[in-house]
DNA sequence: CGCAAAATGTAGCAGTGCCTACATTTTGCG
DNA sequence: CGCAAAATGTAGGCACTGCTACATTTTGCG
């Protein structure tokens, strides 16, 4: 019994590592995909430079990313050319912005300050699952 | 004037996801501190295969970054003896802890189910500033 | 005690993500 | 146009974090 509640706990917990690590290395896909997009609204064209100068990384490494964002089917691009969002990236980024937003608003809804909302929210937000989505948007009032 | 503007906001961005990048590389040296901490407390000792389990990797992967936690000045330990942390891990350990708990609250106070709480917080706390966490134990009444 | 099982440790591979340095292509201005 | 600058792309290196497979040490039981 209680070998069988300590192993329960033990799994949950591994469980939960698995889910922060799962997190954590999708969340570069998602900071990219949310960027492009973003570029692709206001300016029309998405280039690597500028990519990298906004995330604040090096125009290779920034290439490198794309050409992985382009292996799991989530922006398509030619040599030389601008990258482009796949419907399924361009549908992540939606999601990702949505989530960005709550997140920043459920931040200076409990007190802290806009600039560090900004700042904290850009990795919290590829922690919080659906159902935490769901509460922070009732907290909002948005439910 | 623009040209500022819109380079100050580029590198602000640019900064936020360099925090992010610096919160989601120390994530998992403080997972490893916190959890040695709490076997530590409550069973006296600390044993790499133990520490794997509860982080659901290999005893390999345990073992490389209980090493990287050495070279940290966070741990020490000798061959095939346990993991013990120094005053620094220690320090380490408290802070995450208490980190862990206030999100969590928060999170269920937010009315987040308690075991969904449990999950997020697992990553959402690694990229909660002093700032934030300040505003949440505010929020919290224990400000 | 002595040997098998458990724990620990080592080696080597893969994937990610960052970098610098160098090569190629495009662009735009004189 | 033609050439230099900007942008893009490639190559190779390093650190981290995960894995499996194999080697070594410790432990505990018959």
């Amino acid at each position: 019994m209680d070998q069988d509640e300590a192993e329960m706990t033990e799994a949950q917990e591994a469980a939960r590592h698995a889910s922060a690590r799962t997190a954590r290395a999708s969340a570069l896909m998602q900071d990219y995909v949310e960027l492009i997009d973003d570029l692709l609204s206001s300016t029309g064209e998405a280039r690597p430079t500028d990519i990298a100068r906004r995330l604040g990384v090096s125009h290779a490494t920034a290439i490198k990313t794309i050409a992985r964002l382009k292996r799991e089917g989530l922006a398509h691009s030619k040599p030389y050319r601008g990258v482009f969002l796949t419907t399924a990236g361009h549908a992540l980024a939606n999601e990702v912005r949505a989530r960005h937003r709550v997140v920043v608003d459920v931040l200076k809804a409990l007190g802290v300050p806009p600039e560090v909302a900004e700042i904290d929210a850009e990795g919290i937000e590829h922690h919080v699952s659906d159902a935490t989505l769901a509460a922070f948007e009732k907290f909002l009032g948005r439910g």
